[in-house]
This record gives structure tokens, C-alpha cells and sequence, in this order.
DNA sequence: TCTACTATTGATCACACGATCAATAAGTTG
DNA sequence: CAACTTATTGATCGTGTGATCAATAGTAGA
């Protein structure tokens, strides 16, 4: 599988090997977790010296910072224009919370638990982290002022209430990371929890 | 503060270095998180030389899973002696929601983030927290049992009930842990959350 | 074609990790 | 007091980490 004796790497642009580096930091990140994210683990997936890998990020750091924050913005875009093509805020919060627990995006999950840990050694990737959760945040909550303008949903701190969704959200599936076997029915009745938190009538965020 | 030249360690019996290796391990934990907990660590916390820590332990692995299990479980049998004192179910789940709601306990959900990512490189640590997952899930289903039991609450299965409830908190908790500016009003919301899931009129479990 | 530039590399350093082992010294027992 | 047991240690090994630097080789421009 893997070639144990690299001959040469051929030569290229600084910036094409640049972008090639930032994306081998994510596909490692992305198959193996954030700590996977080593110079030599990278160098490793471009096949290529760990010193070039050293050579084109300032430190590892930030490297793992930046590796962070494009999945996670990249995830946010593909939720975002996924819901966009809803029509109501009810539908589009229903499809929200159908998406982000039907396990498909594991990966990134763990993603998100190691940067939470790892966040509290480095300060750069603590930032992002901040950054990521902030734009998350702003997402959802748009979502539920939406509702709230339409009539449809019912609070007086959208922001809050957003903060809380994405909060079990991501505590639902960290559990599932862990003991995979209760994981087939995350999803079925957090429904329940965000009417009540929204004054919907149970159940009528399941409904077509 | 620390003491740079350690000179010589008092001789104990091995049942009782054991027990210290231990309670030290717990208390780097505490302080610095599982990631800390190596042999040097927690060999400099109980001033000894680290081939000592080797020499009580089978390996790191374990120590660090013995370490999270003995935190957790006592974590769980404060909170239950806690709960305990409350009458009915209504007002032990919303004593319970506070209480690991209120931030008092940060330190310990640090070490439950950071041993759902070890939980992959450390397979003794990964099986121990599904257990200590379980004692939780079945110690709150209880709760909620008996509140279905009393007619209190209405849902149809209370352990899936008890498995969300519970992976909100620590998600809660999780966000709080890196951006702790918010951290303030996590608790206050939730509480509708749970309402939605268990059938409750709206803020009926605020009221004493 | 020759030269200047620069992408790439091998070698190496300092550090922290887990782990092992022979040697030592503090108790304990005879 | 001597012999034995064992808690404790220093030294050491192998591995993995981030980082630096002089040397090399491929490329583009004069």
C-alpha cells in the first residue's frame, strides 16, 4: 500500500504545493483525527520530505488551526446550501437536525471533540474554534428568527436557544462516537426537545 | 514552588503507594486532563521517580482508564446522593439539570471530551467509557421511569429519553468548555428542551 | 548556454513519551 | 545481629514529536 522508499518529489509551485499540503492536512484529519495532523503524518500522505511540510506552514499550530476551519466551514457551506432549499424556517431547522444526526458526518465529529480538547494547548486553534462555533451560531439563529418572524416559532433569545441546538446537537453525536450501538435512533426525538424549546406542538416539526 | 531535586522517597507498602498513585493520577487529571496523565506527570505529583509509576501499573493505558472511570463514577455518586434528597421525579431531574448545568464541574467534563478522543488510541479507556456512559444512561432512565410511573412524564421509551437528555448536557458543556463567555445562561433553556421531550407543559419543571 | 532562484531534502537537535532492568537501600523476619 | 524481602531508583533504550539548516537539484530567465 504504502511505498515505504520515496524516490523524489516533483517539483512544483510554491502555491500549487501549498494547496496540496493544506488539503493532505485535511484528508489526514478527516480519515484519522486532528492528532494524526503531524509534520511527518502529512508529509506522509503528499509523499514528500517532513521538512517541506515545515517549510511551508510557519508552525504546526497554525497548521492544525487552519486544518480545522476549513472542514468545519466546508461543512457549514454544504448545510447551508443543502437547507437553503427549503421553504419554511420549520422545515429547514427539521431538515437541519435530520442532516447533522443521521451519523453521515462522523468524521467531522470527531473533528470537533479533538479540537475542543486539543483547543486548551493551542491557543490558535482555540480561536478558530471560537470562530467556527461563532458562525454556527449566527447560521442557526437566522433560521429561528426566521420562525419567529413568520409566526411559526416562539422565544425571546433566538441566540440562546441557537446556542442550546447546536450544543445537543454536538453532544448527540459525541456520544454516538463512542458507543456506536444506541446511535441508530439519535435524531427521533430530538425533535421533541427543540419544540418544546421553540412553543411548537409536539411533533410538528416531523410533519411535511 | 515545585521541587526541582528530589532526594529520596519515604518507603510505603505497596497497598498504599498503590492508592496514592492513584489519587495523584486523579488529581493531575483534574488539573491538567487526561492528556496529562503520563508517567512522569504523575510521578512528579506524588515526588517519586517515574519508574515507580511503571512498576505499580500494568501500562499507561490503564492507569488513564482507571483514572477516568474513578472520576466519573464518583462524579455520578455525588450527583446521585445529591438528587436523592429531592421528591419527586420532576424536581430530581430539574436539581440534576442544574447541577451539572452550573459550570462547577468543568473540570470534569474536560475529562469527558478528552476521553471520547483517546477512546480511539486507547482501547481499555474506550470500553470504560461506555460503561461509565451506561451507569449514567441507566441512573437517569430511572429517574424518568419513575416520573412515567407517577404520571408526571409521557414518553415512550425512557432510556432513549435518558441517553439524549444526557448527550445534550455534555454538549452543552462541551461548548462551554472553549467559549466560556456564553457559558452563563446554559441551563436556563434546556429546561423547555426536556419538557418537549417528556411531554411537560412549559416551564413546569422551573416551578419548586 | 549560463546564471540566479528556489523547491526540496537529509541530517540533526532537543524534548517527551512508555517501558525495562540491574542496583540499592529501607524494612522485616529469623 | 544477620539474612531476607521488596520498595525505590538511575540509567538507558526506542519511538515520535516539532524545528532548523546547509546542501542539492530542478526551473526559469538573461
Amino acid at each position: 500500500m504504502s511505498r515505504p522508499a520515496r524516490k523524489k518529489a516533483a517539483r512544483k509551485s510554491a502555491a500549487e504545493r501549498s494547496v496540496e499540503i493544506a488539503d493532505a492536512a485535511c484528508a489526514v484529519a478527516l480519515e484519522h483525527g486532528l492528532y494524526a495532523v503531524t509534520l511527518r503524518g502529512v508529509a506522509a500522505q503528499v509523499d514528500v520530505a517532513p521538512a517541506l511540510v515545515a517549510h511551508y506552514e510557519p508552525n504546526m499550530d497554525a497548521l492544525v488551526a487552519n486544518t480545522f476551519g476549513t472542514i468545519v466551514a466546508r461543512e457549514l457551506a454544504e448545510v447551508g446550501e443543502l437547507v437553503a432549499e427549503r421553504e419554511s424556517p420549520r422545515t429547514r431547522l427539521a431538515l437541519l437536525l435530520e442532516t447533522l444526526l443521521d451519523g453521515s458526518r462522523d468524521d467531522v465529529t470527531l473533528i470537533w471533540v479533538e479540537a475542543w480538547a486539543l483547543g486548551r494547548r493551542n491557543e490558535a486553534l482555540a480561536e478558530r474554534v471560537r470562530a467556527e462555533m461563532d458562525d454556527w451560531r449566527t447560521f442557526l439563529q437566522a433560521i429561528i428568527e426566521a420562525g419567529i418572524a413568520s409566526g411559526e416559532f416562539e422565544t425571546d433569545d433566538a441566540a440562546s436557544v441557537a446556542w442550546q441546538v447546536l450544543g445537543m446537537i454536538d453532544g448527540l453525536n459525541a456520544h454516538a462516537l463512542v458507543s456506536w450501538e444506541d446511535s441508530g435512533d439519535r435524531g427521533t426525538r430530538i425533535g421533541h426537545a427543540v419544540e418544546g424549546m421553540l412553543g411548537l406542538h409536539r411533533g410538528v416539526l416531523a410533519e411535511p
